[in-house]
RNA sequence: GCGAAUGUAGCUCAGCUGGUAGAGCUCCAGUUUGUGGUUCUGGCUGUCGCGGGUUCGAGCCCCGUCGUUCGCCCCA
């Protein structure tokens, strides 16, 4: 038997009725904030992400699906949509005189990693960007925004980390002292981090090993080094995220995994996941538009693990019901066929959802289904109402049947 | 990339110290023939993940492999 590739699976019937549910939250909430949706290709040059997301990162270091295609060229399947976001936008000039973009998008993405609980090699993600403002305020509308989708899908279970990691200065002169400390208990941290040292220092502060966080503990602090900007930049959004009655925690071990982030830096918890405890995630990139070649585009943004939040849905028991078919039709005789296309025709153009069997079944095998399928009506044509030229229709839930003429299906709609 | 567990009918699972497979649910049909949901009766279904090996004989033991799950790492 084939099977799909490792972390990958089949979305069936029964579950695509979530990620429908889902979908229209998205579409709906991003509508309401004025987001436009944006769609790129699902591959990308190689480096569109190895320039923008950190050559010290393992997402390119060792979770790219990168191949070189028949002409040679390096290709990448996007494991991430900042990037290629950016890559479009430039592109196609969306932020041309610094014009406030606006945008939102959801697809699939790919990480050549180990799957686990809410972890797979094609996973989904919904997002929102705001583009060309360094103004703290765009911080809010997308954390509102991330909060919205939250509520409209029902999840109440979760918690809000933010933190800030300044501006570029502030980070330099911070991560120069935090290697200094660091340094200085070298022989104590794991190896993870002794490697992390060189490469990426920062995410030390995240580290899990226990050792790592009493060293940890007594790090230098990065608020410590805040200048002006930094300040009032990270102080606007926690006021106002007070003002606003959003709950969120301070976490200054909170650093995120992708290099280009500056300032306001959050993510989404909770505790249904297991170890992959964030369902989503974002912040504040300033300076990126810059590395893939476009003038300075201060932007904001974050994203969500549609896997996880379905995770979610279900261990919140959030039910989620599929629409029930309107008509069921039930022929006594298979030379009523074509009567009974006739009258699906009529229903369906009046918007009604219509079915029946296929499969030449007995007239109990096709009422039998029709209640199986939680039909609210049934339409039963037998010798008579062929002959005269209609129908019984039958209500499913009180057993009411009563007779009408082909030509009354007009009438009856109103009442149904 | 590292560690651990696991893989038997559509689903949930049982299968004693090795003798070529069962239960419940679902599904299908019937219950005397123009009416569903409850009963009752009957029925179908498995390359026991895959490939090797040991054995007279393997679902059960050994090796490999693939998938899944849980940690680590990483991240959404």
């Amino acid at each position: 038997m084939i099977q799909a590739p490792r972390g990958t699976k089949d979305i069936l019937p029964d579950e695509i009725i979530r990620w429908q549910f889902a979908e229209n939250v998205f579409r709906n909430v991003t509508k309401k904030f004025g987001y436009d949706e944006l769609r790129t290709p699902i591959f990308e040059s190689t480096e569109v992400f190895s320039r923008s997301i950190g050559d010290n990162t393992d997402i390119v270091n060792k979770e790219m699906y990168t191949f070189l295609d028949k002409g040679d060229t390096s290709i990448t399947l996007r494991p991430e949509m900042t990037a290629s976001l950016v890559r479009a936008v430039i592109q196609n000039n969306l932020t041309n005189r610094d014009t406030l973009q606006r945008l939102w998008y959801f697809g699939p993405f790919f990480r050549y990693e180990r799957p686990q609980k809410g972890r797979f090699r094609q996973f989904h993600q919904f997002g929102a960007e705001c583009l060309s403002t360094s103004n703290p305020e765009a911080d809010i509308e997308v954390l509102l925004l991330a909060k919205n989708i939250i509520k409209e899908l029902g999840l109440k279970d979760f918690k809000l980390n933010i933190n800030s990691i300044g501006n570029k200065n502030v980070r330099e002169n911070y991560t120069k002292d935090l290697v200094k400390y660091l340094e200085s208990n070298k022989e104590n941290l794991s190896e993870e981090s002794k490697f992390r040292l060189i490469k990426n220092p920062l995410r030390i502060l995240d580290s899990k090993y226990e050792n790592d966080i009493k060293i940890v503990e007594n790090s230098p602090q990065i608020f410590d080094f805040f200048d002006n900007e930094s300040n009032e930049h990270f102080n606007y959004v926690k006021s106002k995220l007070n003002e606003l009655e959003i709950n969120f925690e301070i976490n200054s071990k909170l650093v995120r995994g992708l290099d280009y982030y500056s300032h306001t830096v959050f993510e989404f918890q909770s505790n249904a996941l297991g170890s992959q405890d964030a369902f989503g995630g974002g912040g504040r990139y300033n300076t990126l538009f810059e590395q893939l070649g476009g003038k300075n585009t201060p932007s904001v943004g974050f994203a969500f693990g549609v896997e996880r939040l379905l995770l979610m849905l279900e261990a919140e028991n959030q039910q989620i019901e599929k629409d029930n078919m309107d008509f069921y039709i039930a022929i006594m005789n298979v030379d009523y066929q074509s009567y009974l296309f006739e009258i699906a025709n009529e229903l369906r153009k009046n918007n009604f959802m219509v079915t029946y069997d296929l499969q030449r079944k007995s007239f109990k095998s096709q009422l039998k289904e029709a209640n199986k399928i939680n039909a609210k009506y049934l339409i039963i044509i037998g010798e008579e109402e062929y002959n005269s030229k209609g129908f019984n229709l039958k209500n499913m839930s009180n057993s009411q049947q009563q007779f009408y003429k082909i030509e009354d299906i007009n009438s009856i709609m109103d009442k149904i």
